[in-house]
DNA sequence: CGACAGGTTGACCGTTATCAAAGATCGTGG
DNA sequence: CCACGATCTTTGATAACGGTCAACCTGTCG
């Protein structure tokens, strides 16, 4: 981990694209966007790096600026599950800012990554002088525990098989009028996210294939070819 | 259902240990409460009535006064999953207050129960006037948010005897120095709650019997023998 | 007291995890 | 730029966890 130019060459470091395309700030004027970013550090991690581990003392926003990260958590028994991947634009630690802040789970660099830091006292500032920001987080938790909650069911009720084609469905792009997609994390990652195993997804898929429902392209490129079909299993 | 006495007898029909009791706003002063109070009103459902279904537009906030509520989901393929209960001084509806405004849970009453509806607009409003109830709702979302990635983590890498095992752990009053509990719901509910069946939660209940970690007694009451071994499964 | 939902038990089988080993891919350093 | 090792991916064989179906039991409530 390095530290990175400060706060007196933002616009250099990159935290201006950073802080500026996040949901909950990018309603706000650019004045006040500044003033975001002069509350920001920015720190830059090599590939596989932790940025908090669970357990870790937990007191600020982490924002990818570049990069991308795996959060993942530990079940009891000690197994690892990933929660999400974060691009550049997304943050993290959010959820430990407001509870009782210890970090239940860990964020690893999957690739070199840069992140713009915002510590917690700062962000309460922030809240309470722009309560328009509270309410954008409030958005974001709604959508994010409604999909966690949509998971959790899934994953109570649903076979590998079902899991992986609407993980297939919703990661096609609806702009575009391709219907290939880029998986984005290697397919043992996947399994960890859906819950199943690495060779489970690779039959899985390679049934998937057999039904002349997809077409997998080199490693992580994979085309839809029956979407409805693949919904309707 | 049926419409309550209005706020005009707000403290007879209960609105006011309703409101009082709920986490987001029991920090506040009573006078605001009683603002808050003016702003609910009451209504009864019979058992088994449902407050709201999925694909219902969502414009309110619901309080528990008095009874219980299941909060379930149905997955793509048509399978139910009980996501939560609610007791009196819990509340749902908030997701979808926040966002695109469509319930994607079912609320059904598992008693007879009375609760208080706060409208959106009126949310709204107290939510501007009073900004540290936006603080309080961040940091409900927040643990709420934790305890549903938790679940999924456990749903995913956890088998069903480790997650009834840990169901009957955190059921236990730490307070209380008895290790009964009493299940908040049928075994066909909590089968549904932790993703399996009512055999099998049976079965595994019996097994943990046998190897003497659990005692069960009258139906719903089950008393921990041994906290520990169960854990370390 | 009877009916009905909830609960238990048994037999069976399908889905998916596990173990093992071979093959493909990627990143790294020479 | 190539070669190597490490990691990821695939494929096969096997086993077990837990779901399903069916029958019976039990408690609860009108």
């Amino acid at each position: 981990m390095k530290k990175d130019n400060q706060t007196s060459c933002i616009h250099h470091s990159g935290i201006l694209s950073c802080v500026s395309q996040v949901p909950i700030f990018n309603h706000l004027e650019p004045k006040h966007l500044d003033e975001i970013m002069s509350m920001t550090r920015s720190i830059s991690y090599e590939k596989g790096e932790h940025i908090y581990h669970a357990g870790d003392e937990s007191d600020s926003l982490y924002i990818v600026n570049k990069g991308r990260i795996r959060i993942y958590r530990l079940s009891e028994s000690g197994k690892e599950q990933i929660v999400r991947i974060l691009n550049p634009g997304d943050y993290t630690g959010e959820l430990a800012l407001f509870k009782k802040s210890q970090h239940e789970s860990y964020a690893e660099t999957m690739v070199n990554t840069s992140i713009c830091i915002i510590t917690r006292e700062k962000l309460q500032t922030l809240l309470t002088k722009y309560p328009t920001i509270a309410l954008k987080l409030l958005t974001e938790f709604s959508n994010r525990l409604e999909q966690s909650e949509k998971q959790t069911t899934r994953f109570s009720t649903e076979t590998v098989e079902t899991r992986i084609a609407l993980f297939l469905a919703e990661s096609v792009d609806p702009d575009s009028n391709s219907n290939e997609i880029i998986l984005p994390m290697s397919k043992k990652d996947l399994a960890s996210y859906l819950g199943t195993t690495p060779e489970t997804i690779s039959r899985k898929l390679a049934e998937l294939e057999e039904k002349g429902l997809i077409k997998q392209k080199l490693q992580k490129k994979i085309e839809i070819l029956d979407l409805d079909k693949l919904l309707m299993n």
